[in-house]
DNA sequence: GGGCCCGCAGGG
DNA sequence: CCCTGCGGGCCC
C-alpha cells in the first residue's frame, strides 16, 4: 500500500524528472558508463570488504598511516572525518598558535586523483569548523582557480574557506540581479530529482525556523509551513540565473537522496546552468519554487554511489571532452 | 537514530 | 545590528 504523501512525491518526481529529460543531455548524447572510461578503478576501494564502514573517502594514500590512528602528529594530514569536524581536534598542534604563519603560504591548492573522488591537500588550514582564509573571493562565476571538480571536503566550512560555496548553511549564494554563484545539493527536499547531469532543486524559505513564540525552536532548518516566493533573496538569485546564464558552481552532499550523493562530506561537481524557475506544489503542502540545472559540457563524469553502480547505467556521463577552461573566474566587481 | 540547540558567515 | 539558512555536535 502506498501512502497518499507517497504517491504524491511520486507524481512530482515523475514530473520533474520528465521536465529535466525534455532539457535534453548536455552535448554529447553518447551513454558511456562512466565505469568504463577513466574511472575504471572507481570503486575499488569498497569492493572487497562486504561490509562497509559507512564511510571510506580515501582508501589509502601516500600518507603513512592513514589507519584509525588519528592522533597521529602528522603536519601534512589535513583531512578529518566528518565526525572529528567540530571537535577541538588538535591536529597540528602548535600551528593553531600562530594561524597565521601556516594559512599564508600561498600556494595554490594541490589535488590529488583518487578515483572516485579527490582529495583536497591545500596549505590552507581548516581549523575546526570556522572559515579559513581565504585565497579567493567566492561572489564570483565560473571555476574557483585551483579547485578542480571533484576535490571533496570533510565540512561545509571546509568549502567555504576554498571560495567554492561560501554559505555554512544556506543553500544558495549569489546576487540577486546577476544570478547564483553557487548551490549545494544537500537532501532537504525529498521531491528534487538528480540525474547527474540535470537535477530540480527547490528554492529557499516558507520554514519556520523559529518555532512558536512559547515554543522557540531557533532551528536551521525546519519543515516547510508557508509558501515559498521569488521575493526571497536566494530564489531570486536562481531566477536571474535563467536570464544572465551565468555557471552556478554546485556541491553535493551525504544528505542528499540520489545516486551521486556523497558518501560523507561535500564535494564540488562543476558547473551547471539554470535552465528553467517555476513554482510547483511542493510535498508538505505549499508552495515552493523549483529550477531546473543542466550541467555544462566537457567536464569530468560524475562518481557515483557504490550502491548505485548496479542500477542502471546512467545517462549524460561522458569522459571529458576537452576542459572548458574559457569558463574561468569572472569577477562581479561589487566588492 | 532523532531531537534539540548552538555557533557562525553572509546579506539586508 | 538583525535575521536567515539543505550544519554539526551532543545528548538522549
Amino acid at each position: 500500500m502506498v501512502s497518499k504523501a507517497e504517491r504524491e512525491r511520486e507524481r512530482n518526481i515523475a514530473r520533474n524528472k520528465a521536465l529535466l529529460e525534455a532539457l535534453g543531455l548536455p552535448e554529447i548524447s553518447a551513454s558511456v558508463a562512466p565505469s568504463s572510461t577513466k574511472k575504471r578503478k572507481a570503486t575499488t576501494s569498497q569492493s572487497s570488504d562486504s561490509k562497509r564502514p559507512k564511510k571510506v573517502p580515501r582508501p589509502d594514500l601516500s600518507i603513512p598511516d592513514p589507519g584509525s590512528s588519528e592522533t597521529t602528529p602528522e603536519p601534512t594530514e589535513r583531512r578529518r572525518s566528518a565526525r572529528n569536524a567540530g571537535k577541538k581536534v588538535e591536529y597540528n598542534g602548535e600551528a593553531q598558535t600562530n594561524p597565521g604563519d601556516s594559512l599564508v603560504k600561498s600556494r595554490l591548492p594541490r589535488i590529488v586523483s583518487e578515483g572516485n573522488f579527490i582529495e583536497h591537500e591545500s596549505n590552507t588550514e581548516y581549523v575546526g569548523n570556522k572559515l579559513g582564509k581565504r585565497l579567493h573571493n567566492p561572489k564570483t562565476y565560473g571555476h574557483i582557480p585551483g579547485i578542480e571538480v571533484g576535490t571533496w571536503w570533510a565540512t561545509r566550512a571546509q568549502c567555504s574557506t576554498d571560495a567554492v560555496h561560501a554559505p555554512f548553511v544556506a543553500g544558495i549564494s549569489g546576487h540577486t540581479e546577476k544570478g547564483a554563484y553557487s548551490v549545494a545539493l544537500s537532501g532537504g527536499y525529498d521531491d528534487d530529482v538528480d540525474l547527474g547531469y540535470a537535477f530540480t532543486y527547490t528554492g529557499s524559505g516558507g520554514r519556520d525556523l523559529k518555532g512558536t513564540k512559547n515554543k522557540p525552536k531557533n532551528l536551521r532548518t525546519a519543515p516547510q509551513s508557508s509558501h515559498q516566493t521569488f521575493d526571497n533573496t536566494f530564489n531570486k538569485c536562481l531566477e536571474s540565473s535563467v536570464k544572465t546564464r551565468k555557471p552556478v558552481r554546485v556541491i553535493r552532499g551525504y544528505k542528499l537522496r540520489s545516486p551521486f550523493a556523497t558518501e560523507e562530506g561535500y564535494r564540488y561537481d562543476g558547473l551547471y546552468v539554470v535552465e528553467k524557475a517555476w513554482m510547483e506544489l511542493g510535498l508538505e503542502g505549499y508552495q515552493v519554487c523549483k529550477f531546473a540545472f543542466k550541467r555544462l559540457p566537457g567536464q569530468p563524469p560524475l562518481p557515483r554511489r557504490e550502491e548505485a553502480l548496479n542500477d542502471e547505467p546512467v545517462e549524460g556521463q561522458s569522459a571529458d571532452e576537452e576542459s572548458d577552461e574559457n569558463i574561468k573566474e569572472e569577477d562581479t566587481k561589487d566588492n
